[in-house]
RNA sequence: GGGCUUGUAGCUCAGGUGGUUAGAGCGCUACACUGAUAAUGUAGAGGUCCGUGGUUCGAGUCCACGCAGGCCCA
């Protein structure tokens, strides 16, 4: 059997198309998951992507980056299940359905039905599944796309309805309030989403102010007083731009890390003198001070004033802020103020007073303007919410009509009765009322009159600022607080932490930093979401909400609904066939009902039309919440096996996983809720090892957009590419962790020079081994200690490649796995091996050399085809194949390592340490360097390579560099075409040896007198190198200071033989010997004939092994001197059987090469 | 505004624990070579290592503060 001959170039794409045919005919990835069974698991976890867009380049990116460790420990002989995965819910897709329907959320119960536009959604939702699947397959992502897990599907919200439950159980889900973007004029939440709408920031101008809390007298404030003396009232300064939530206030918020002063100033509505709390660098902003010449020019018109200067001067100074204090924020926190609108003005009490108006510590707060330190309302802005529940501060809430507790404005955006003068008022003007008459004043303007006359402002301005308005109504958002269903994280957030230690992250930073920060400052997961489309939350309440029951599964739900039925809430129980009805009634049912297509469906509207009965006999209403999508997701581990409904050992044994991969932008989405719910139901990780990849862009840096049009069309890519030079491509470029810029010119020089260089090695293999009809066997082979140096130096990098590679695939770092194969081709297979050995592939028989260097370079091609294979699956498979599909019978019958059919289903080959020769290697590296040296040397002589020379000479210092060079000796010469390498040592008396000084040595012994002991160094003569190389030891002395010098302190070399062309490469030092005798030159000529009558057999389109005869014109004497001498070797290289003269050449052609002009005539050999 | 991250040749990237002359590939220029040939070799041009301070005998590397890009979150 011949090993598959290819004409250049090779089509990739279509390697990548042959061999996709190849594994599906042959059922490979079911081989290799099958092939495993029994062997230990390796868990993968597919994070599921959305079908509801076409994939992009990006995708093929990430899913590369999965594939490559699944195939990797598929290799190491593990079982790899991988089961896809769709993510079906969420807002995305219910925004598309709007779109194409041209409908907003307020449409849905109006214009269309829950029920159409949830049917809708599931429509969209897969609509690009056939391209994702094309995709999936091209690119040879090996993941299962026949049985994959879809969110949407009933046995999937049942696993989230009964993890749920568990949490529910545990007490860790509860519902609360959350402050969010709300629009009073819509009467609805914004989602982030619709905040980011352009145009929703507008600029404003608002009145703001700075207000004045009148701190307590007590041991906390103690300090403050005692500084500010007189008996000075001591006040707190902060800042706001929405008054009307002032009088929401509950605590005061400072950083602690920020520098406060207390300052006495006075205040510009009262003239009181008061001590006022602010942060140092604001004190001058805040209070401004009247120019001194200009007010003592307005006192000059006021004839009561004597000495206008003087009063100005004492009334500027009266005004100016003195500090007489200074603090840090730490210091301020506990300090107790009065309430600004308290009970006895006729605001309402609330419950927790007493651990209201209190300083507390924020991270958010700045000294970019205002005071530095922020008025905190816990029921109108998130930060404030968060802040004031660490700090256990108490929102400011009242009891409506019902007793229901809510915040001090109404869902319309008014202030509630009980707020006394300003009761009813609107927050701002969300009813569209006149604003036009001249004593129209605003809710904020109110109240800064209000503040100013009664000494509680210190300064009112309007302000221009960007404000969020809702994109509907145009009027201004309000950060305020809405029921939401929580699950408590916060509960386990030590634990998370904890356990995400031991997480191994790639990159590192994202699990210290972005995760481990994110963990840190945890909050409880809101999972409420306002929306149709999604899992629906399985609490159902009571109206009153005393009673509730949280569902587990559709068993639990149907004897509830049963309880229902019976005590007459429900009529019927829909989750149930009327007993009455016949199938095809059923089917003739123009109300579509939740089994109508025998699969119960839990979406809305269905579930919130059952209803359930409290123990107490009261109807339970669904919750009609639905939940965060990311839970869907997070919940993939347990969902994906119906889990806990069933399938205990399958989740088991698939939990955790060994290795997930997604992009960064998952860190708080998926990343942190598969390890939120895993730590709160399992008590452990979710994954072990995970990949956080970046984002692709264009070439140029810039995010790729349909819009800019500079997005990568995959499909095309992977047609012009192939899928392997693409893949490689984004694997060797940089880490999967940094963000990759695409250019396809890239694409192509990896083809070009990874994949071109490892094509024609292997062309290079075939093309010889057919012509010798060689077959190599996995048993009959040259020994290892028979092997030529040569080769048994590529196997001892081969090996070391295997060490490389397999650390760096385990460590998780595939670029790293992919550079050390791509540099072993092209550097060490390619460019020296086979380049060194390319004619013991082609020249004469069948020897045992011969079959050395075959069986060498098959061995090298294998290896790197199963180390590469993760990377570039299809190059590999294709590579694997040709190079080992004549052994396969042998191999199957044998049950060797090459029995598998497919790279994939081998096992990858350990390395074979004993076959690791450092020296061998290093003096590999000294023969390269030795002939790079020698080329430049002919370069600069202008003495081509086909030239024979002499010798070169090599100055050597130690015994063991001689030794070294010596054992590669035959190589160089090869290489450079010389006759000799020689050694110049110490004796030959004629090195010229310079010193370098051994910084890091010199600089940890001598520290600050280094530069001078290094100069001096540098200044050695010859004498003192001698020296020391001969004692060991010198003694200098400089600027009065002897120093005793070692030979580490220096690194000697040698740096020239005087009256030789030289060239050096750190310590190493080459000669050329350019004297050229006649022999030499008549070799020369040789070649030169030799070179021009191969090319003339390649022009007259011989093939390889014909054999010839050739004949020369004679008329050169030197020339027929040359072959005279050379005949032997001509006729060998060009296996030409005849070389004649003849005076006359007829039919030939004329051969030019340096001054000759010959005439020649070629003839095949018939025999 | 906060967290994380990146910044080294025209481009893509390497540069353990600080060591004086910062590298590779591609691209460019010139020359050579040519049974692997859309390959290869040699030489050359090309750098304020983002900036400013600091630590140190010595900083691309460590520290601080900035600048620019990116992601996530406000």
């Amino acid at each position: 059997m011949k090993y598959p001959e290819f004409k250049q170039p090779l089509n990739y794409a279509q390697v990548g198309t042959d061999i996709l045919k190849w594994w599906q005919e042959n059922g490979i990835f079911e081989k290799s998951v099958s092939s495993r069974e029994g062997q230990p698991t390796f868990v993968f976890y597919e994070g599921p992507p959305s079908a509801n867009g076409a994939p992009g380049i990006h995708h093929v990116m990430a899913r590369t980056v999965k594939d490559i460790f699944c195939r990797y420990q598929t290799l190491l002989g593990k079982q790899v299940p991988r089961k896809g995965g769709w993510d079906t819910h969420g807002l995305p897709i219910e925004l598309q359905v709007e779109k194409e329907l041209g409908i907003t959320k307020e449409d849905i119960g109006k214009k269309i039905s829950i029920e159409d536009y949830n049917q809708r959604c599931r429509e969209t939702v897969m609509r690009f599944k056939a391209q994702w699947d094309d995709l999936t397959q091209k690119m040879g992502y090996w993941v299962d796309l026949n049985d994959p897990y879809i969110t949407f599907e009933p046995e999937y919200i049942e696993s989230c309805w009964a993890l749920l439950k568990k949490l529910y159980d545990k007490g860790l889900l509860y519902k609360g309030y959350t402050i969010q973007p709300y629009s009073p004029a819509a009467g609805t939440g914004l989602s982030s989403h619709e905040l980011n709408q352009p145009g929703t920031y507008k600029d404003v101008k608002d009145t703001t102010i700075v207000a004045q809390f009148k701190v307590t007298q007590d041991e906390a404030s103690e300090k403050l007083f005692a500084a500010a003396g007189d008996d000075l009232p001591v006040h707190i300064l902060a800042w706001t731009t929405t008054p009307w939530t002032l009088p929401a206030n509950t605590a005061l918020a400072v950083g602690k890390n920020i520098d406060y002063v207390l300052a006495t100033a006075e205040n510009p509505y009262t003239h009181q003198k008061v001590a006022v709390v602010v942060a140092k660098v604001l004190l001058d902003k805040l209070v401004t001070v009247p120019n001194v010449g200009a007010l003592a020019k307005q006192l000059e018109k006021d004839p009561l004033v004597q000495d206008p200067l003087k009063q100005a001067i004492a009334t500027v100074e009266s005004m100016r802020p003195k500090v007489v204090a200074e603090f840090k924020g730490a210091d301020l926190v506990g300090i107790h103020y009065e309430r600004l609108f308290g009970q006895d003005q006729g605001f309402p009490a609330f419950e927790g007073e007493e651990r209201a108006f209190r300083v507390i510590p924020g991270d958010f707060v700045t000294t970019e303007d205002g005071t530095g330190i922020v008025h905190i309302s816990p029921t109108f802005g998130a930060d404030d919410f968060r802040a004031a529940q660490q700090a256990d501060i108490p929102a400011l809430l009242v009891p409506d009509a019902d007793g229901k507790l809510g915040p001090i404005v109404d869902r319309t955006g008014r202030y509630v009765p009980q707020m006394g003068e300003f009761g009813g008022r609107w927050v701002k003007n969300y009813d569209g009322h006149d604003q036009s008459g001249a004593d129209y004043k605003t809710l904020d303007e109110s109240i800064a009159i209000r503040m100013r006359t009664n000494g509680t402002a210190f300064k009112t301005e309007k302000y221009e600022h960007t404000y969020p308005h809702c994109w509907r109504t145009d009027k201004p958002v309000l950060y305020y607080p809405l029921d939401s269903w929580f699950i408590k994280t916060t509960a386990v957030k030590d634990r998370l932490i904890e356990l995400n230690k031991t997480i191994n992250w790639k990159p590192e930073s994202t699990g210290t930093g972005r995760f481990g920060n994110w963990l840190e400052n945890l909050v409880d997961w809101n999972l409420s979401r306002s929306r149709y489309w999604g899992t629906p939350l399985p609490i159902w309440r009571t109206q009153d909400g005393t009673e509730e029951i949280c569902i587990g599964s559709i068993a639990e739900l149907e004897a509830e609904i049963e309880k229902a039925v019976a005590a007459e809430i429900m009529t019927h129980n829909p989750l149930r066939k009327p007993a009455s009805s016949s199938p095809n009634e059923e089917a003739d049912s123009q109300q579509p009902t939740a089994n109508s297509s025998n699969k119960i469906d839990l979406h809305r509207p269905y579930v919130d039309d059952i209803f359930l009965v409290s123990p107490s006999g009261q109807p339970m209403y669904r919750e009609t919440d639905l939940i965060d999508v990311w839970f869907d997701s997070g919940a993939m581990p347990y969902a994906q096996w119906h889990y806990p409904i069933e399938n205990a050992e399958k989740f088991q044994k698939n939990f955790p996983a060994d290795y997930i991969a997604e992009g960064v932008d998952q860190t708080r989405g998926w990343f942190f809720t598969l390890h939120a719910l895993a730590v709160m139901l399992e008590d452990s990780v979710a994954y072990k090892n995970v990949i956080a990849n970046g984002l692709v862009l264009d070439k140029n840096g810039n995010k790729m957009s349909k819009r800019l049009g500079n997005a990568i069309d995959p499909f095309a890519t992977l047609a012009q590419f192939g899928p392997d030079a693409t893949r490689w491509y984004m694997i060797v470029n940089a880490p999967p962790w940094d963000n990759l810029k695409f250019d396809p010119a890239g694409v192509t020089e990896v083809q070009r020079r990874f994949f071109g260089t490892l094509f024609n090695t292997y062309s290079f293999y075939a093309l010889y081994a057919n012509l010798d009809e060689f077959q190599t066997s996995e048993f009959d082979r040259v020994p290892h200690a028979e092997l030529s140096e040569l080769d048994r130096w590529v196997l001892s990098k081969l090996q070391s490649l295997v060490l490389e590679v397999r650390g760096h695939y385990d460590s998780y770092d595939p670029t790293k796995a992919a550079r050390a194969i791509q540099d072993f081709v092209t550097d060490q297979l390619s460019n020296w091996y086979v380049r060194l050995s390319r004619r013991r592939f082609w020249k004469g028989e069948l020897t045992a050399d011969k079959r050395a260097a075959f069986e060498t370079l098959q061995e090298c091609l294998v290896v790197v085809a199963q180390l590469m294979a993760p990377i570039a699956p299809f190059f590999a498979e294709w590579l694997y194949k040709n190079m080992t599909d004549g052994m396969r019978a042998e191999a199957v019958a044998k049950n060797t390592p090459l029995a598998p059919e497919s790279v994939h289903l081998t096992l990858l080959v350990e390395a074979n340490e004993a076959r690791i020769d450092k020296a061998l290697e290093e003096r590999m590296e000294l023969a390269q360097r030795i002939s790079s040296l020698t080329h430049s040397l002919r370069k600069k002589s202008v003495l081509k390579v086909r030239q024979p020379l002499q010798r070169i000479l090599v100055p050597v210092l130690n015994e063991s560099t001689r030794e070294q060079v010596g054992k590669v000796e035959d190589l160089i010469c090869a290489e450079v075409n010389v006759k000799h390498v020689e050694f110049l040592d110490d004796t030959s008396g004629v090195l010229v040896k310079s010193v370098k000084p051994n910084f890091k040595r010199l600089g940890q012994q001598y520290g600050p007198k280094l530069k001078v002991v290094g100069a001096r160094i540098q200044q050695m003569t010859p004498e003192e190198i001698t020296q020391l190389e001969k004692l060991g030891s010198l003694t200098v002395e400089v600027e009065g200071e002897t120093y005793t010098l070692t030979t580490d302190d220096v690194e000697i070399r040698t740096q020239d033989l005087p009256g030789w062309l030289v060239a050096t490469d750190g310590p190493l030092t080459v000669a050329l010997d350019v004297t050229l005798t006649d022999e030499l030159r008549q070799e020369g000529v040789a070649r030169e004939l030799v070179n021009r009558l191969q090319n003339l057999r390649k022009d007259s389109g011989l093939e390889v092994q014909d054999k010839i005869r050739v004949t020369l014109g004679n008329q050169q004497p030197e020339l027929t001197a040359a072959v005279q001498s050379f005949g032997d070797y001509i006729r060998t290289e060009t296996q030409a059987l005849a070389l004649d003269f003849a005076a006359d050449v007829n039919g030939g052609v004329v051969l030019e090469f340096d001054d000759y002009n010959v005439p020649v005539r070629l003839e095949v050999a018939t025999s």
